[in-house]
DNA sequence: AAGCGAGCCAACCGCCCCAGA
DNA sequence: ATCTGGGGCGGTTGGCTCGCT
């Protein structure tokens, strides 16, 4: 017996999203809450199944999304992280405020994997491509099994920064396991998270920017991350923790999409309790000044690793 | 100006995971 | 322990836009 639908697609409307409707999503959300979706699309009046409304407010209408292109330094962290985690674009994602899995994801289809190709990088791997393959020791990564030439579909989600990888490679470890290997201070599904009193929000009104907006660090649960060396010349990095030291720009749109970054690296609860209780106040602003009103509003963290050497940003730079 | 193709991205599809019954 | 259903995730599709001929 087939599973059942999510439901019934019967007189449901499919596509694009009009202004209306997404209005309609909007008020109710914001007036009511998340709830379970299959009851949303009846309760706030749209003929829209459950699933595509989710997917409609975590893709484009959530508040603290960033719109646009992914930043140089975005797109590095995605080069970072999917060299870690493969096309695991949620848990990506999870490192990237206001950029969603579904954006991550096309933003590598359509840019980061010509550009890895252009430059003779296997995407799925993140190795030299066999006609570009330099000498044995400029690799990283090399596995064992590393002597066929055909892209190993599996390997990014098998490998580790550090290279230790052989007990992944035999399937013996999966990369939960080598993570608590390398740092048992947490389990890879525990995303390293500000803690709340780590984040440093500007005041909403008016934003005076500071001149410089440090994360600080969370040294138990950090990632095992290596070097930090940046080819952004406006990005520098603390020594100790890792992470970057960012410098406020001076023009607002730019500042706006700094600030608009921290969203999502607080704490679940956090984050909510500031969404909803402190920017989102009912009646629901309309979506405009909501939205610039969060883009005033805290700091960014990023993890860095070496999974990609100074050479290779380089080259990608160049492009 | 029209036709065509490539690129981009929002949205959909179907499978998987997991909490709760 | 098993079943069920909701939500999440990754892969894919389809339509829109833009540039070229």
């Amino acid at each position: 017996m087939g599973r059942q639908p999510c439901c019934d697609k019967a007189g449901l409307k499919k596509g694009p999203w009009t202004a209306e409707e997404d209005q309609k999503l909007i008020s109710f959300l914001l007036g009511n809450g998340q709830c379970c979706w299959r009851a949303v699309p009846k309760l706030a009046g749209l003929l829209r199944c459950g699933k595509s409304c989710r997917l409609r407010w975590t893709n484009y209408l959530r508040p603290d999304l960033r719109r646009g292109l992914l930043s140089e330094v975005e797109e590095k962290t995605v080069l970072d992280l999917h060299a870690q985690f493969g096309n695991r674009w949620s848990r990506i994602a999870s490192h990237l405020p206001g950029r969603t899995d579904n954006e991550i994801k096309n933003h590598w289809n359509t840019h980061i994997k010509k550009k890895l190709k252009r430059i003779g990088i296997d995407p799925l791997t993140h190795k030299p491509l066999p006609a570009a393959r330099p000498p044995p020791q400029q690799e990283q990564h090399q596995s064992p099994a590393g002597e066929s030439p055909e892209p190993q579909l599996q390997a990014p989600e098998q490998r580790h920064p550090e290279g230790d990888n052989t007990a992944a490679m035999a399937g013996n470890l999966d990369e939960e396991s080598l993570l608590l290997r390398k740092c048992p201070a947490f389990r890879a599904d525990e995303v390293p998270m500000l803690h709340p009193d780590e984040i440093m929000v500007p005041p909403c009104n008016p934003p005076a920017p500071p001149q410089t907006c440090t994360v600080a660090s969370t040294p138990t649960t950090s990632y095992p991350t290596v070097s930090t060396t940046s080819s952004s010349a406006s990005t520098s990095y603390d020594v100790d923790t890792l992470l970057p030291i960012l410098e406020w720009p001076d023009d607002v749109d730019t500042m706006r999409l700094m600030a608009g970054l921290g969203v999502n690296d607080m704490i679940p609860e956090l984050q909510s309790s500031l969404l909803w209780d402190y920017f989102l106040p009912p009646p629901p602003p309309p979506l405009a000044v909501y939205n610039d009103h969060l883009l005033n509003n805290a700091c960014v963290q990023y993890q860095r690793s070496d999974a990609f050497d100074q050479e290779t940003w380089n080259k990608l730079e160049l492009l």
